[in-house]
DNA sequence: ACGAAAATAAGAACGATTCGCTTTTGATCG
DNA sequence: CGATCAAAAGCGAATCGTTCTTATTTTCGT
């Protein structure tokens, strides 16, 4: 992901989002809310609004290059697109989140979707439950 | 569902708890947004706040009796509490509702939980896609 | 480097939801 | 059956996450 990714979506290579494509690449969580980027902006100096935060985000999600996620907590999380469909393991103590795919459940969902005369456009499936790693019930949110 | 059930919970049987659940019980959609649910009040000549009804809507919640949703669109949406679990096919045009259980995903969702080293305590699935109703394109939200 | 078009900054605005405070009400007890 | 009191409702202000508005700045093709 680079320059060429936002020229390729049709956006000028503005400094912010350079900035956000960076933080979003070498973020230690790989599901960040806006704030959670404003804030990395701010620690590293750089002088960008939460407005644009938000902007940048929106852009991006319609260009392709991230995706946006409800997970519980009244707040969208965002992530990079790095290729494949994935659903998603939310640990309700620490927040971290694990992706995963299941074929069954994907070729599941088609099913029902026909079964109940629905043409499936999209879905969201996320799991809760409490992770096991070791650091796990120290972080928060 | 009626005073017993307020009772049960712990909850004082008032007359904003009795409206609402009524309202949620007669409701045309059977899943309803706190406005929705206010917006019945009024038409039924109640005067009760919104923010009572919210209150309501969240104490019915940890009591078990309705259960909170956060389909797309960014407010959530309350559904009594008839018993059995299930997930939800949502229209994106006319926003209808259907529920759906499928056992194939429930137990796989189980076995990812735990291939992933979590333990399962919730989850959400809602698919998203066009129904076929005659009627569809044409109600909203 | 120049100018048009696009993007940003800053703060106001917004919709959904919650909070804080005062008044009212339901449940219990005498 | 009425007094009492904690719980609940009412109501407006506050908050949260997010979007919009307008003036100013930046990018990029020439």
């Amino acid at each position: 992901m680079d320059r060429q990714d936002i020229k390729k979506a049709g956006l000028k290579v503005t400094l912010p989002r350079m900035k956000i494509l960076e933080i979003l690449e070498s973020a230690s969580a790989n599901h960040m809310s806006a704030e959670d980027v404003y804030k990395e902006l701010l620690t590293a100096g750089e002088e960008i609004g939460l407005a644009t935060v938000y902007r940048v985000l929106t852009q991006f999600e319609s260009a392709g290059l991230v995706q946006r996620h409800h997970f519980e907590g009244g707040h969208a999380v965002f992530e990079l697109e790095r290729g494949g469909h994935h659903d998603h393991i939310v640990c309700m103590q620490c927040g971290y989140v694990e992706e995963f795919v299941d074929s069954t459940i994907e070729s599941r969902q088609k099913a029902v979707a026909k079964e109940n005369g629905f043409q499936l456009a999209d879905h969201s499936l996320i799991l809760y439950g409490n992770c096991t790693r070791e650091n796990c019930p120290h972080r928060e949110r």
